[in-house]
DNA sequence: GTGCATAGAATTGTCGACAATCGATTGTCC
DNA sequence: GGACAATCGATTGTCGACAATTCTATGCAC
């Protein structure tokens, strides 16, 4: 996972929160490879959270603070401190002397998120439009060429993880700190849910189509058009997704 | 999980995750002082959260755990754990080895959050529109009166508190449990620069007007108006945030 | 007076120990 | 055998103590 040509790559938790200025935030989120002995501060809970976003760790399985501890060779402190972090990130459950467990987001709650995202991002794409530059418009439109050629590969995977570098492109372009760190949290909770949508027959060919539009869009630097494209993208999305929960609940 | 008829409350997504009312009417500045006995639960995090929101806390004002635990005759332990759930809320800012302070929204992430707003709450009034029923328009009918009353009779203080109840209502009509948490806890970041926008001379009249279109909107049961009538209720708010702040900066 | 190093105070970070609580297992009575 | 109470092990919550770090102020040379 790295960063290809020095693409802006949003940070998630506080650190996004760097208010700094106009610049594209490009806060890197390289993972210390701390070992074992390696006090790594913060560290703690950037590997647990990463364990859990991952997929390490199953929805709803138990976090027992003594062997993530031992497990991440860190203190039951700062392990705690993480859970408590992680909690209030959504992606972590506590009881209270009940532990803390991985949160399972229902099919209803991974929809709702969908729709925020939907909406923030309408947002960004607005505001990305007004910013754009033809060096950024370049570079999208790389990106878009890269996303054919992993469809025609037939490398869903590789589609997915490249579509996730575009919405953040158009983030940073965008330079709206606080809608870019909502939508990154949101994203990793709801990253179970996915593949289900990539995975959909027909889609990959459908979304490309309304990424040339949103790239045509903010190329014209037109913010209503850029809107729209970004909305009717996401809301299939939506649909997409719903449709898919659908048929995997009466299977 | 939603509330029928009654007064939409504080939106509780989990008890830990639960917010704070926002600001009623009566705020408890009673700090009781110090009953070692009686442990408080959570309540080291909620009170702690509340008097930074209601500004009892200066911002940039540091954080000193053992006076906090003094304070609210808590233990150290629970003061941190507080700290660190507000710093990932946003309302504190952390620095490692280096304390905890109030955090300090700038005017540019004011305009950033209320910008989020409009999206979110946009989203909502839509959604709300395709949910309410004939009890929750003559609530809001209700309201409105209300703060109709309240105008007239220069209570601006009284008016925007009936102001953030009627969104809150809306919100719990949209029953969308991840967009209310998320603009509620927006709200609680930027309410410092609330009062700017209240007190402009003719704003109150003009909002009463946004916020009838909203109800119309709303008991035609019509998204598309109800999304477009919160949006230019909600920009118009920013643009006149945005002028305060500009008037605020070259004074 | 200014710059710099240093000592001391204030504060945060971390650990270990113990109390409190919960869940499960066992034991008892009917 | 099943409902219910007592017990035990596992786990979380909290406290106090101490190490690590930062901040403040003092002393000193120039």
């Amino acid at each position: 996972m790295h960063n290809p040509a020095g693409l802006p790559h949003i940070l998630t938790g506080k650190e996004g929160r760097s208010m700094a200025t106009t610049s594209s935030a490009v806060t890197e989120v390289s993972i210390p490879a701390a070992e074992k002995g390696a006090r790594g501060g913060s560290s703690a809970y950037l590997r647990l959270r990463e364990a859990i976003v991952d997929g390490r760790f199953q929805p709803n399985e138990r976090l027992v603070e003594a062997d993530l501890a031992r497990t991440f060779g860190a203190g039951r402190t700062a392990i705690r401190a993480a859970l408590v972090r992680l909690d209030q990130e959504g992606l972590v459950e506590r009881q209270p002397n009940r532990g803390a467990r991985v949160r399972l987001v229902s099919d209803r709650e991974a929809l709702e998120i969908e729709e925020v995202r939907v909406a923030l991002e309408q947002m960004l794409a607005r505001h990305a439009a007004a910013r754009v530059t033809p060096s950024h418009v370049r570079k999208l439109r790389q990106m878009l060429e890269e996303m054919t050629a992993r469809v025609e590969a037939g490398d869903p995977l590789g589609y997915s993880e490249l579509n996730s570098r575009f919405h953040e492109m158009i983030w940073a372009i965008a330079d709206q700190a606080v809608a870019s760190t909502l939508v990154a949290n949101l994203k990793s909770q709801s990253i179970r849910f996915q593949y289900r949508t990539i995975l959909q027959p027909g889609r990959p060919d459908r979304s490309l189509r309304e990424h040339a539009e949103i790239v045509e869009a903010l190329a014209a630097r037109d913010p209503d058009r850029s809107e729209v494209a970004m909305r009717e993208h996401l809301s299939r999305v939506v649909e997409t997704l719903k449709e898919a929960i659908a048929r995997h609940h009466t299977r």
